[in-house]
DNA sequence: TGTATTAGCCTGTATATACAACTAATTTGA
DNA sequence: TCAAATTAGTTGTATATACAGGCTAATACA
């Protein structure tokens, strides 16, 4: 049952995005180079080149001549489409970031959650709530569920110091996410935490993420129509140059 | 002044990818072979490998082994987030398509499209206004400017048989977008339009498209909030199989 | 001590060569 | 005539080799 056929340049990926998944190699760590590979893997440079150059078309990694290759740093980047850190994005801003935590426990999944994620109607799951504030405006809702088995330690987190999103990211890197925007007139119970008028329309963004091909996290978005926007760019791949070209949508504020 | 710094496996990409843009090479069209390339261009076969493989990876060439290399069918396979085309969404869903041509003319811009466009507001430009309907159901006004230039027959089409995103694409593959989501309360004569109640929400999409760096098209999306979303699906690159994975930006029918 | 040089490692590119696998067309053979 | 085998052309992968250029640290030198 020996079988060949899994090209060699692909198992030296492979071997690197799991030691990645898998925390071996945290971000901004070294990864080892063309030379180490061939002694290591047995390959010639020339496909231990093509695999690490690879990664580098594909966001794994940053590689520079002189330097050496290393693992991207994911949270920085936004690897694949995970929301900007909508601290980060505020403070980019120049204004003042702010939060308040609405809800942080440990519940039973609605029936929706549970089909979203996939997972039994009696497991466990955290949930956060909480309203972001840009110079003390309220931009977005956060609702949001996530596996406990994913981030066991979630509970502990002190919000008020790291954004759910960042903390989850630093876990780690998101390998597939799904995002539904819609437009709706939210409920009162919205509009009151955003501080908007009745008969306003929202912008939702229902998010699922995936690591490993198992759904991990569940979230829910809600943003002021008039005060936000979803922008997306997108420019063909040059080569290696435009590793991120077309991974950016950030949401940026629109007053 | 001779600048040798452009790599060799960069100059055989460009000239593909010019000759596609051009319009010399088209879609489904076979390109030139690796040892062709050997002798045309006077590189080694791994370096005509390598440019060849890139284009794959990036979208521009579907390659077959034994068969040969190809120009993708941009249309069909939505090189760059151009929206699909609503018709065969539709119909995909085994829904009857129609649409109604509101407007169709030829019109100065005003600030804000000249400005979009990075057009002078003396520069005539193209305008379409059609309402798109799924079994009689308006789902979608496409408010649209274009470049004449661009698309000088832009006026002479009927899109009573071709959607306007149909005909543009098949002109020149899209080469790069901007598009911005918002949610609004529509004014009376879009809300008309889409046959929604007064207060509900729009999701509108604001679409820019760029050929060879130029703004080309500027369009306006309105969906009722109610009868659509707008789905995102990411998946990280994976190798040579995961071509199109994180191009999918698909709007479907929600209700 | 301070500076310049050198050595060594890294990535980036380019070539020549080789073999495997796939496909289509042609030829061969029954 | 039909089927099997061959052949030619294609992509896919792997290797060995070579040189260029960027960077760092050790070394040599004044």
């Amino acid at each position: 049952m020996e079988e060949k056929q899994i090209p060699r340049y692909q198992q030296v990926k492979e071997l690197i995005i799991n030691q990645i998944s898998s925390g071996a190699l945290k971000p901004l760590e070294r990864v080892p180079s063309e030379n180490q590979l061939v002694v290591s893997m047995g390959v010639s440079r020339m496909t231990a080149n093509r695999a690490l150059r690879e990664l580098n078309d594909e966001g794994y990694l940053d590689r520079k001549a002189g330097i050496g290759s290393f693992v991207s740093d994911l949270k920085a980047t936004s690897h694949l489409l995970e929301i900007r850190n909508i601290a980060d994005e505020v403070a980019s801003r120049g204004n003042l970031y702010s939060s308040r935590i609405i809800n942080h426990s440990i519940i039973s999944p609605t029936k929706e959650i549970s089909e979203a994620m996939k997972i039994s109607i009696d497991t466990k799951i955290f949930h956060v709530l909480l309203v972001h504030y840009e110079d003390k405006v309220p931009i977005q809702i956060e609702d949001r569920f996530i596996d406990i088995s994913f981030a066991p330690h979630f509970i502990e987190q002190d919000f008020s110091n790291i954004t759910p999103s960042a903390y989850l990211s630093s876990i780690s890197p998101l390998q597939e996410a799904e995002q539904v925007v819609r437009a709706i007139i939210p409920e009162d119970f919205i509009s009151n935490l955003l501080e908007m008028d009745k008969g306003k329309p929202c912008l939702v963004i229902t998010r699922r993420t995936w690591v490993k091909g198992k759904p991990v996290t569940f979230g829910r978005f809600y943003h002021p129509g008039d005060r936000y926007e979803l922008v997306g760019h997108y420019e063909p791949l040059k080569g290696k140059n435009s590793k991120h070209k077309n991974k950016n949508f950030d949401e940026i504020k629109r007053l």
